[in-house]
DNA sequence: TCGTTTGCCTAAGAGGGCTAGGCTACTACC
DNA sequence: GGTAGTAGCCTAGCCCTCTTAGGCAAACGA
Protein backbone atom coordinates (compact mmCIF):
# COMPACT_ATOMS: atom_id res chain seq x y z
CA UNK A 1 0.00 0.00 0.00
CA UNK A 2 1.52 3.09 -0.89
CA UNK A 3 1.21 6.01 1.26
CA UNK A 4 -0.53 9.34 0.41
CA UNK A 5 1.93 12.23 -0.70
CA UNK A 6 2.31 14.45 2.60
CA UNK A 7 0.60 17.77 1.77
CA UNK A 8 -0.45 20.15 3.65
CA UNK A 9 -3.72 19.99 3.15
CA UNK A 10 -3.77 15.91 3.93
CA UNK A 11 -1.74 16.97 7.07
CA UNK A 12 -4.37 19.65 8.20
CA UNK A 13 -7.23 16.99 7.12
CA UNK A 14 -5.64 13.65 9.59
CA UNK A 15 -4.86 16.58 12.07
CA UNK A 16 -8.60 17.68 12.38
CA UNK A 17 -9.52 13.58 12.26
CA UNK A 18 -7.18 12.77 14.79
CA UNK A 19 -8.43 15.94 16.94
CA UNK A 20 -12.04 14.33 16.78
CA UNK A 21 -10.39 11.16 18.40
CA UNK A 22 -7.84 12.19 20.76
CA UNK A 23 -8.86 16.24 21.17
CA UNK A 24 -6.78 18.91 20.00
CA UNK A 25 -4.42 19.34 22.94
CA UNK A 26 -3.20 15.73 21.66
CA UNK A 27 -2.46 16.50 17.86
CA UNK A 28 1.36 16.76 17.56
CA UNK A 29 3.59 17.10 14.99
CA UNK A 30 5.25 13.62 15.90
CA UNK A 31 1.84 11.82 16.29
CA UNK A 32 1.02 13.25 12.91
CA UNK A 33 4.56 11.78 11.46
CA UNK A 34 3.98 8.21 12.46
CA UNK A 35 0.71 8.62 11.08
CA UNK A 36 2.14 9.28 7.34
CA UNK A 37 4.84 7.39 7.84
CA UNK A 38 7.70 10.11 8.04
CA UNK A 39 10.12 11.64 10.34
CA UNK A 40 8.81 14.84 12.93
CA UNK A 41 11.34 16.86 11.40
CA UNK A 42 10.09 16.41 7.76
CA UNK A 43 6.67 17.86 8.52
CA UNK A 44 8.70 21.06 9.01
CA UNK A 45 8.85 21.57 5.68
CA UNK A 46 5.24 21.26 4.94
CA UNK A 47 4.07 23.40 8.47
CA UNK A 48 5.38 26.33 10.10
CA UNK A 49 5.58 24.87 13.71
CA UNK A 50 2.64 22.88 15.74
CA UNK A 51 1.02 26.48 16.10
CA UNK A 52 1.02 26.21 12.42
CA UNK A 53 -1.16 23.09 12.33
CA UNK A 54 -3.39 24.09 15.24
CA UNK A 55 -4.80 27.36 13.39
CA UNK A 56 -4.86 25.26 10.02
CA UNK A 57 -7.17 22.95 11.50
CA UNK A 58 -9.08 25.64 13.06
CA UNK A 59 -9.87 27.19 9.64
CA UNK A 60 -10.42 23.99 8.32
CA UNK A 61 -13.78 23.49 10.71
CA UNK A 62 -14.56 27.19 9.91
CA UNK A 63 -14.86 26.41 6.54
CA UNK A 64 -16.92 22.90 7.08
CA UNK A 65 -18.79 24.30 9.48
CA UNK A 66 -20.17 27.52 7.59
CA UNK A 67 -20.42 25.17 4.51
CA UNK A 68 -23.13 23.00 6.95
CA UNK A 69 -24.83 26.31 7.73
CA UNK A 70 -25.30 27.30 4.17
CA UNK A 71 -26.63 24.73 3.68
CA UNK A 72 -29.10 24.19 6.43
CA UNK A 73 -30.41 28.09 5.95
CA UNK A 74 -31.29 27.70 2.44
CA UNK A 75 -34.38 28.40 1.82
CA UNK A 76 -35.53 29.24 5.24
CA UNK A 77 -35.88 32.61 7.14
CA UNK A 78 -37.50 33.40 10.50
CA UNK A 79 -37.73 31.32 13.25
CA UNK A 80 -37.62 28.02 10.74
CA UNK A 81 -33.78 29.34 9.91
CA UNK A 82 -33.14 30.15 13.39
CA UNK A 83 -33.71 27.01 14.59
CA UNK A 84 -32.01 25.38 11.20
CA UNK A 85 -28.70 27.37 12.13
CA UNK A 86 -28.54 26.49 15.78
CA UNK A 87 -29.05 22.88 14.81
CA UNK A 88 -26.02 22.83 12.52
CA UNK A 89 -24.21 24.58 14.55
CA UNK A 90 -24.83 22.25 17.48
CA UNK A 91 -24.78 19.41 15.56
CA UNK A 92 -21.41 19.94 14.16
CA UNK A 93 -19.45 20.40 17.57
CA UNK A 94 -21.16 16.98 18.81
CA UNK A 95 -19.48 15.13 15.82
CA UNK A 96 -16.36 17.01 15.57
CA UNK A 97 -15.10 17.90 19.42
CA UNK A 98 -11.64 18.28 18.24
CA UNK A 99 -12.23 20.69 15.42
CA UNK A 100 -14.48 22.63 17.12
CA UNK A 101 -12.34 22.69 19.91
CA UNK A 102 -9.95 23.93 17.54
CA UNK A 103 -12.28 26.68 16.62
CA UNK A 104 -11.81 28.49 19.68
CA UNK A 105 -8.06 29.02 19.63
CA UNK A 106 -7.78 32.78 18.90
CA UNK A 107 -6.14 33.72 15.66
CA UNK A 108 -4.35 36.85 15.04
CA UNK A 109 -7.03 39.82 13.56
CA UNK A 110 -5.40 39.37 10.02
CA UNK A 111 -6.16 35.42 9.57
CA UNK A 112 -9.94 35.89 11.15
CA UNK A 113 -10.59 38.41 8.33
CA UNK A 114 -9.78 35.91 6.04
CA UNK A 115 -11.21 33.10 7.79
CA UNK A 116 -14.61 31.79 7.37
CA UNK A 117 -15.65 33.41 10.55
CA UNK A 118 -16.70 36.65 8.58
CA UNK A 119 -19.38 33.82 6.35
CA UNK A 120 -20.53 33.29 10.00
CA UNK A 121 -21.06 36.63 11.11
CA UNK A 122 -23.00 37.07 7.22
CA UNK A 123 -24.76 34.16 7.72
CA UNK A 124 -26.14 35.16 11.41
CA UNK A 125 -27.48 38.79 10.09
CA UNK A 126 -29.25 37.55 7.09
CA UNK A 127 -31.20 35.14 9.80
CA UNK A 128 -31.72 38.34 11.96
CA UNK A 129 -33.23 40.39 8.39
CA UNK A 130 -36.63 38.20 9.57
CA UNK A 131 -36.61 39.74 12.44
CA UNK A 132 -36.58 43.14 11.36
CA UNK A 133 -33.97 44.80 13.68
CA UNK A 134 -31.46 47.65 12.92
CA UNK A 135 -28.32 48.77 13.94
CA UNK A 136 -27.02 48.79 16.83
CA UNK A 137 -29.35 46.62 18.11
CA UNK A 138 -28.49 44.26 15.15
CA UNK A 139 -25.56 43.50 16.29
CA UNK A 140 -26.11 43.38 19.79
CA UNK A 141 -28.63 40.59 18.76
CA UNK A 142 -25.49 39.00 16.66
CA UNK A 143 -23.44 38.67 19.80
CA UNK A 144 -25.91 37.29 21.70
CA UNK A 145 -27.06 34.89 19.95
CA UNK A 146 -23.21 33.24 19.10
CA UNK A 147 -23.06 33.55 22.88
CA UNK A 148 -26.00 31.72 23.52
CA UNK A 149 -25.04 28.93 20.69
CA UNK A 150 -21.14 28.30 22.24
CA UNK A 151 -21.99 28.74 25.21
CA UNK A 152 -24.55 26.31 25.34
CA UNK A 153 -22.55 23.70 23.05
CA UNK A 154 -19.25 24.16 25.06
CA UNK A 155 -21.12 24.02 28.65
CA UNK A 156 -23.02 20.85 27.55
CA UNK A 157 -19.68 19.02 25.74
CA UNK A 158 -17.64 19.76 29.34
CA UNK A 159 -20.24 18.66 31.39
CA UNK A 160 -21.91 21.62 33.35
CA UNK A 161 -25.49 20.24 32.59
CA UNK A 162 -25.26 16.55 33.33
CA UNK A 163 -25.85 17.58 37.37
CA UNK A 164 -29.84 17.75 36.59
CA UNK A 165 -31.84 14.65 34.99
CA UNK A 166 -33.60 17.33 32.54
CA UNK A 167 -32.44 16.07 29.03
CA UNK A 168 -30.34 18.81 27.24
CA UNK A 169 -32.47 18.37 24.00
CA UNK A 170 -35.32 20.01 25.61
CA UNK A 171 -33.64 23.02 27.10
CA UNK A 172 -31.88 23.19 23.90
CA UNK A 173 -35.16 23.59 21.64
CA UNK A 174 -36.80 26.09 24.85
CA UNK A 175 -33.62 27.91 24.57
CA UNK A 176 -34.29 28.52 21.27
CA UNK A 177 -37.62 29.40 21.72
CA UNK A 178 -36.86 32.24 23.95
CA UNK A 179 -34.06 33.46 21.34
CA UNK A 180 -36.69 33.65 19.05
CA UNK A 181 -39.05 35.43 21.68
CA UNK A 182 -36.74 37.81 22.64
CA UNK A 183 -35.71 38.56 18.99
CA UNK A 184 -39.23 38.83 17.80
CA UNK A 185 -39.20 41.26 21.01
CA UNK A 186 -36.30 42.99 20.88
CA UNK A 187 -36.13 44.95 24.51
CA UNK A 188 -36.23 49.07 23.64
CA UNK A 189 -33.43 51.24 25.87
CA UNK B 1 14.48 36.27 51.48
CA UNK B 2 13.37 33.01 53.09
CA UNK B 3 11.51 30.80 50.09
CA UNK B 4 7.47 30.29 51.04
CA UNK B 5 7.68 26.76 52.18
CA UNK B 6 6.04 24.32 49.55
CA UNK B 7 2.29 23.01 49.88
CA UNK B 8 -0.06 22.21 47.92
CA UNK B 9 -2.27 25.04 48.04
CA UNK B 10 0.55 27.80 47.54
CA UNK B 11 1.29 25.57 44.22
CA UNK B 12 -2.51 26.05 43.00
CA UNK B 13 -2.27 29.46 43.87
CA UNK B 14 1.39 29.91 42.22
CA UNK B 15 -0.20 28.04 39.44
CA UNK B 16 -3.28 29.80 39.06
CA UNK B 17 -1.51 33.40 39.00
CA UNK B 18 1.50 32.02 36.45
CA UNK B 19 -2.38 31.16 34.20
CA UNK B 20 -3.17 34.42 34.37
CA UNK B 21 -0.10 35.80 33.22
CA UNK B 22 1.05 33.52 30.93
CA UNK B 23 -2.21 31.35 29.97
CA UNK B 24 -3.17 27.58 31.33
CA UNK B 25 -1.46 25.34 28.72
CA UNK B 26 1.94 27.05 29.83
CA UNK B 27 1.51 26.24 33.64
CA UNK B 28 3.86 23.63 33.60
CA UNK B 29 5.42 22.18 36.32
CA UNK B 30 8.63 22.46 36.00
CA UNK B 31 7.67 26.16 35.88
CA UNK B 32 6.18 26.08 39.59
CA UNK B 33 9.26 24.27 40.45
CA UNK B 34 11.84 27.28 39.15
CA UNK B 35 9.40 30.28 40.72
CA UNK B 36 10.03 27.84 44.21
CA UNK B 37 13.14 27.15 43.31
CA UNK B 38 12.92 24.09 43.85
CA UNK B 39 13.40 20.62 41.04
CA UNK B 40 10.42 19.13 39.10
CA UNK B 41 10.62 16.23 40.35
CA UNK B 42 10.30 17.24 43.78
CA UNK B 43 6.97 18.73 43.53
CA UNK B 44 5.75 15.29 42.54
CA UNK B 45 5.74 14.77 46.50
CA UNK B 46 3.13 17.42 46.24
CA UNK B 47 0.93 17.06 43.14
CA UNK B 48 -0.23 13.81 41.30
CA UNK B 49 0.77 14.95 38.37
CA UNK B 50 0.46 18.10 35.92
CA UNK B 51 -3.04 17.63 35.48
CA UNK B 52 -3.44 17.34 38.78
CA UNK B 53 -2.03 20.67 39.67
CA UNK B 54 -4.76 22.08 36.61
CA UNK B 55 -7.85 20.45 38.74
CA UNK B 56 -6.58 22.52 41.81
CA UNK B 57 -6.71 25.32 39.98
CA UNK B 58 -9.87 24.95 38.33
CA UNK B 59 -11.39 23.92 41.69
CA UNK B 60 -9.47 26.95 42.92
CA UNK B 61 -11.27 29.66 40.21
CA UNK B 62 -14.69 27.92 40.48
CA UNK B 63 -14.70 28.94 44.14
CA UNK B 64 -13.43 32.37 44.18
CA UNK B 65 -16.15 33.31 41.50
CA UNK B 66 -18.77 31.61 43.29
CA UNK B 67 -17.66 33.81 46.62
CA UNK B 68 -17.82 36.89 44.36
CA UNK B 69 -20.73 36.13 43.16
CA UNK B 70 -21.96 35.61 46.18
CA UNK B 71 -20.65 38.60 47.40
CA UNK B 72 -22.39 40.56 44.70
CA UNK B 73 -26.00 38.81 45.01
CA UNK B 74 -26.27 39.93 48.89
CA UNK B 75 -29.14 42.42 48.84
CA UNK B 76 -29.85 41.71 45.29
CA UNK B 77 -33.63 40.74 43.44
CA UNK B 78 -35.11 40.39 39.99
CA UNK B 79 -32.86 41.98 37.29
CA UNK B 80 -30.55 43.76 39.82
CA UNK B 81 -29.38 40.37 41.18
CA UNK B 82 -29.36 39.09 37.28
CA UNK B 83 -26.96 41.93 36.18
CA UNK B 84 -24.64 41.37 39.26
CA UNK B 85 -24.24 37.91 39.15
CA UNK B 86 -23.60 38.83 35.38
CA UNK B 87 -21.16 41.48 35.40
CA UNK B 88 -19.33 39.36 38.48
CA UNK B 89 -18.88 36.80 36.52
CA UNK B 90 -17.14 38.50 33.24
CA UNK B 91 -15.30 41.12 35.80
CA UNK B 92 -13.87 37.82 37.01
CA UNK B 93 -13.28 36.09 33.75
CA UNK B 94 -11.75 39.47 32.42
CA UNK B 95 -9.21 39.99 35.52
CA UNK B 96 -8.47 36.14 35.67
CA UNK B 97 -8.18 35.27 31.99
CA UNK B 98 -5.91 32.12 33.08
CA UNK B 99 -8.07 31.08 36.07
CA UNK B 100 -11.28 31.04 33.68
CA UNK B 101 -9.74 29.00 31.00
CA UNK B 102 -8.60 26.47 33.98
CA UNK B 103 -12.64 26.36 34.95
CA UNK B 104 -12.79 24.78 31.52
CA UNK B 105 -11.46 21.63 31.86
CA UNK B 106 -13.86 18.83 32.19
CA UNK B 107 -13.79 17.48 36.32
CA UNK B 108 -14.86 13.43 36.77
CA UNK B 109 -18.00 13.43 38.30
CA UNK B 110 -17.34 13.08 41.77
CA UNK B 111 -14.91 16.18 41.94
CA UNK B 112 -17.89 18.36 40.17
CA UNK B 113 -20.33 17.26 42.61
CA UNK B 114 -18.40 18.37 45.62
CA UNK B 115 -16.79 21.78 44.17
CA UNK B 116 -18.03 25.12 44.23
CA UNK B 117 -19.90 24.31 40.71
CA UNK B 118 -22.94 23.27 42.40
CA UNK B 119 -22.95 27.19 44.52
CA UNK B 120 -23.17 28.23 41.14
CA UNK B 121 -25.97 26.69 40.25
CA UNK B 122 -27.67 27.16 43.39
CA UNK B 123 -27.08 30.65 43.10
CA UNK B 124 -28.48 31.51 39.80
CA UNK B 125 -31.45 28.86 41.02
CA UNK B 126 -31.92 31.97 43.08
CA UNK B 127 -32.08 34.32 40.61
CA UNK B 128 -34.70 32.72 38.91
CA UNK B 129 -37.08 32.81 41.80
CA UNK B 130 -37.83 36.57 41.10
CA UNK B 131 -38.67 35.69 37.97
CA UNK B 132 -41.16 33.08 39.09
CA UNK B 133 -40.20 30.08 36.80
CA UNK B 134 -41.50 26.58 37.69
CA UNK B 135 -39.99 23.30 36.20
CA UNK B 136 -38.66 22.60 33.89
CA UNK B 137 -38.46 26.02 33.25
CA UNK B 138 -36.49 26.92 35.72
CA UNK B 139 -33.78 24.31 34.33
CA UNK B 140 -33.92 25.74 30.99
CA UNK B 141 -33.77 29.03 32.09
CA UNK B 142 -30.49 28.65 34.12
CA UNK B 143 -29.03 26.79 31.09
CA UNK B 144 -29.52 29.54 29.30
CA UNK B 145 -28.15 32.41 31.03
CA UNK B 146 -24.94 30.12 31.92
CA UNK B 147 -24.79 29.55 27.98
CA UNK B 148 -25.27 33.36 27.66
CA UNK B 149 -22.19 33.99 30.42
CA UNK B 150 -20.31 31.95 29.07
CA UNK B 151 -20.63 32.08 25.73
CA UNK B 152 -20.68 35.88 25.92
CA UNK B 153 -17.15 35.94 27.67
CA UNK B 154 -15.42 33.18 25.98
CA UNK B 155 -16.42 34.91 22.79
CA UNK B 156 -14.83 38.41 23.67
CA UNK B 157 -11.37 36.58 24.94
CA UNK B 158 -11.07 34.89 21.97
CA UNK B 159 -11.92 38.12 19.83
CA UNK B 160 -14.77 37.27 17.74
CA UNK B 161 -16.21 40.98 18.53
CA UNK B 162 -13.01 42.71 17.20
CA UNK B 163 -14.92 42.77 13.78
CA UNK B 164 -17.41 45.01 14.67
CA UNK B 165 -16.81 48.53 15.99
CA UNK B 166 -19.55 48.49 18.73
CA UNK B 167 -18.48 48.69 22.18
CA UNK B 168 -19.11 45.20 23.84
CA UNK B 169 -20.06 46.65 27.32
CA UNK B 170 -22.70 47.72 25.46
CA UNK B 171 -23.91 44.78 23.59
CA UNK B 172 -23.81 43.30 27.00
CA UNK B 173 -25.39 45.10 28.62
CA UNK B 174 -28.18 45.22 25.92
CA UNK B 175 -27.90 41.23 26.38
CA UNK B 176 -28.49 41.54 29.98
CA UNK B 177 -31.63 43.59 29.11
CA UNK B 178 -32.80 40.79 26.61
CA UNK B 179 -31.90 37.89 28.90
CA UNK B 180 -34.15 40.08 31.43
CA UNK B 181 -36.87 40.41 28.92
CA UNK B 182 -37.28 36.66 28.38
CA UNK B 183 -36.77 35.45 31.69
CA UNK B 184 -39.79 38.02 32.62
CA UNK B 185 -41.90 36.56 29.94
CA UNK B 186 -40.50 33.17 29.39
CA UNK B 187 -42.43 31.50 26.28
CA UNK B 188 -44.49 28.66 27.48
CA UNK B 189 -44.72 25.84 24.91
C1' DT C 1 16.82 8.51 72.02
C1' DC C 2 15.32 6.23 68.13
C1' DG C 3 12.40 5.28 64.56
C1' DT C 4 9.21 7.41 61.28
C1' DT C 5 7.79 10.73 58.42
C1' DT C 6 8.39 14.88 55.70
C1' DG C 7 10.48 17.11 52.03
C1' DC C 8 13.77 17.62 49.24
C1' DC C 9 17.52 15.69 45.97
C1' DT C 10 19.88 13.12 41.83
C1' DA C 11 19.50 10.09 38.07
C1' DA C 12 17.31 8.71 34.17
C1' DG C 13 14.06 7.67 30.50
C1' DA C 14 10.24 8.81 27.36
C1' DG C 15 8.24 12.09 24.45
C1' DG C 16 7.50 16.35 21.96
C1' DG C 17 9.25 20.77 19.37
C1' DC C 18 12.46 22.49 16.37
C1' DT C 19 16.99 23.70 13.68
C1' DA C 20 20.87 22.66 10.72
C1' DG C 21 22.70 20.35 7.28
C1' DG C 22 22.80 16.62 3.91
C1' DC C 23 21.19 13.28 0.34
C1' DT C 24 18.16 11.89 -3.63
C1' DA C 25 15.25 11.96 -7.29
C1' DC C 26 12.41 14.41 -10.23
C1' DT C 27 11.67 18.68 -13.22
C1' DA C 28 12.78 22.11 -16.46
C1' DC C 29 15.41 23.95 -19.66
C1' DC C 30 19.04 24.30 -23.14
C1' DG D 1 20.57 13.92 -23.15
C1' DG D 2 23.07 16.66 -19.86
C1' DT D 3 22.79 19.79 -16.13
C1' DA D 4 20.99 22.95 -12.65
C1' DG D 5 17.58 23.56 -9.42
C1' DT D 6 14.39 22.27 -6.14
C1' DA D 7 11.03 19.39 -3.68
C1' DG D 8 10.91 16.23 -0.11
C1' DC D 9 12.73 13.46 2.88
C1' DC D 10 16.51 11.99 6.41
C1' DT D 11 19.92 12.07 10.52
C1' DA D 12 21.89 14.34 14.31
C1' DG D 13 21.26 16.93 17.99
C1' DC D 14 19.50 20.28 21.36
C1' DC D 15 16.11 21.87 24.67
C1' DC D 16 12.01 21.36 27.27
C1' DT D 17 8.44 18.83 29.95
C1' DC D 18 6.60 14.86 32.58
C1' DT D 19 7.32 11.25 35.56
C1' DT D 20 9.36 7.26 38.30
C1' DA D 21 12.78 5.34 41.42
C1' DG D 22 15.67 5.57 44.95
C1' DG D 23 18.42 8.15 48.37
C1' DC D 24 19.46 11.42 52.20
C1' DA D 25 18.76 14.67 55.96
C1' DA D 26 16.17 17.15 59.21
C1' DA D 27 12.17 17.48 62.10
C1' DC D 28 9.07 15.16 65.01
C1' DG D 29 6.65 11.98 67.93
C1' DA D 30 6.77 8.32 71.34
Amino acid sequence: MARAKVTVERLTLAGAELADEVGVENVTVAALARQFGVKDASLYFHLKNAHDLRVRIALLALAELADRVAAALAGRAGKDALVAFANAYRDYAREHPGRYAAMQIDLDPETALTSAGVRHAEMTRAILRGYRLSEPDQTDAVRMMHSTFHGFVSLEKTGSFRHTPRPTDDSWSRTLDALDAVLTNWPSR
